[in-house]
DNA sequence: AATAGTTATGTAATCGATTTCAAAGGGGGT
DNA sequence: ACCCCCTTTGAAATCGATTACATAACTATT
């Protein structure tokens, strides 16, 4: 192992004093040119590079920003292409200077972000798989701390987040079930005090109206996005109703969970029936008839999660982003005027 | 947000020195018992938790260790269940003290290691999607920084690392679907450069061996796990041999492909063939038929691999590990004696 | 040539912990 | 009362950077 360099040793080399390498190192105007080259060649030469504790110590900044999971958390499944968003939020972060740290929590999650606060790991945080009056957003709006939420939750206020349109991506999903010559839509919704859920609600809601078609609210159930809960729902709408023209589900996990019902019961998705997802999970494309579904730009909204905490951290100007979903017709979905 | 604390503060409330406000914080011997409890109930009082940087730059640890994966690594289909990995590796090491720092890289892979270990960002480093004479491996091996292999790369020596037993797993997954009767059995491996296609193609001679029937290499190819590698080589196959018994793939991803060419060509899986894969991702349960496959066990890969990391940075003893396999029988095989 | 105003550099303090070293305090034995 | 030894404590150095302040060196102006 190469023995350890540090400024002092750099500025004897140099012939100057630490003073000066710092100012090279940290781009400051007031340094003779000639100086800066020679400084900068003996930097390169020895391949010196500063402690991160020390410099972090002096300008009490880490340069880190915390992305912390509840460890029962079934978030791969609300909030599909988790390693996908990690990647690319990782990697924006990375361009502008920043490392994420990544932990798990287990009981009390406040207690992890005052800790992480207090022992001043990060500078900031991105808040995922939020509900409705979070706490950790409250949390952290009093501690006047930088943080990001992925998604909108209401009963929280004044917060910069990233969300996807919800409401376009369903009001388009049914809009298009419509469009096949659909009338009566059931919507397996996600639970009640998730934003999203609402969102999705808004749409559905605005789709029908748009045609004239009176909203109903026996037509409306909550799952939990989990694909048994798609399971359950399906085969309890099937007893009830006995034939279904078509279910716009709230995720891809609950419509496979349908398409399961479906088939035990006999009916053929995508040709006695048409049902549309949420997400486009990869399982989506692999499924038997493939499912149609609205896709998320997750990597955008990582890379825009990653840009907005920084220039949060750097205060900079920042403004909440919502960003347009799309539909992808696949084979679960079929035309009957 | 509340002010900050620091050692000095907790000293003079408790009428004491920072060393003996350190020993307390530290766990010291020395310290008589009433004066420890002072100095703990104000420290619980005011909340008072040490700067992390400063520990960090006198102590020369950073209780951090690091994951980088490649910006362009497909790593989740050749690592399947990478959240899931994620989650036990930073929980696991959480509970020891330690936590994750996680982010890609991007062009020349060891200059990200290089720079991290110079910075003293981490204490230690578990890499992931190795293979055969890695290069990050023989760095850091040269380095003497404290590392864990998830896999068991060849070309490189003397490193610790956490496996599952690949060999086991191929042996058993071939040997059942020669006890449903098959004789021809293909196998679609993974790339030749990587030490799981080295072990799973042994499983698979072993398997046969015992039976008594003759290895024929030009039933052994490569792909590159990925799910349309699994299509095109089936296609080829299906070309060559006409009719085929049997298929043992390397990954889920590319027994699915596998699948798809076999109903593109009128064969029914799990009537008219049989196929196994390896990895046990979620969407194996949920194709049609639901597929036959090899089982990991991640969580325990992670949470050993979190063990042998943290043993490692604090010189304690370590070995590495080979964690058994697990055949989980589907739809996808069907028994023809 | 004197002076003012920049520019370039160095000295030393600082961030907040841990740890070395020295010394104070307490108890036991003679 | 004295000495020795062990326990407990504090003062000050230290980790490796950044930065406030002081000063030296240079330029420009008169």
């Amino acid at each position: 192992m190469t023995k350890k360099l540090r400024i002092k040793d750099i500025a004897k080399l140099a012939g100057v004093s630490t003073a000066t390498v710092s100012r090279v190192l940290n781009n400051y105007p007031n340094v003779k040119e000639e100086t800066r080259k020679r400084v900068l060649e003996i930097i390169e030469n020895f391949g010196y590079v500063p402690n991160h504790s020390a410099r972090s110590l002096r300008v009490y900044k880490t340069y880190f920003v915390g992305v912390i999971i509840p460890h029962e958390s079934e978030f791969t499944f609300t909030f599909p292409y988790f390693n996908i968003f990690m990647k690319n939020f990782a990697h924006r972060a990375q361009e502008r200077g920043y490392h994420v740290i990544f932990t798990t929590s287990e009981g009390n999650e406040i207690d992890m972000y005052k800790n992480f606060i207090k022992r001043r790991f990060v500078d900031g945080f991105v808040i995922l798989d939020v509900v409705d009056g979070d706490e950790r957003v409250k949390f952290l709006k009093n501690q006047a701390f930088p943080f990001v939420v992925i998604g909108r939750p209401s009963g929280v206020e004044d917060y910069i987040f990233v969300d996807t349109d919800n409401e376009q991506g369903a009001y388009r999903a049914v809009k298009y079930l419509l469009e096949l010559g659909h009338r009566r839509i059931l919507f397996v919704n996600g639970p009640a005090n998730y934003s999203v859920s609402r969102q999705r609600l808004k749409g559905y809601f605005r789709a029908l109206e748009e045609k004239g078609i009176p909203f109903e609210q026996y037509l409306v159930m909550n799952g939990d996005f989990s694909e048994e809960s798609g399971y359950k729902l399906t085969k309890k709408m099937l007893e009830k109703f006995g034939r279904i023209e078509a279910v716009f589900y709230a995720s891809d996990a609950m419509a496979i969970g349908g398409m399961k019902a479906f088939e035990e019961s006999g009916f053929k998705v995508g040709k006695d029936v048409s049902i549309v997802g949420f997400d486009d999970i990869p399982m989506s494309r692999n499924v038997r008839p493939s499912l149609s579904t609205v896709s998320q730009p997750i990597e955008k909204v990582a890379e825009n999660a990653a840009d907005l905490l920084v220039n949060l951290i750097e205060r900079k100007e920042v403004n909440s982003i919502i960003l347009p979903t799309e539909l992808v017709i696949r084979e679960s979905t079929i035309r009957v005027i």
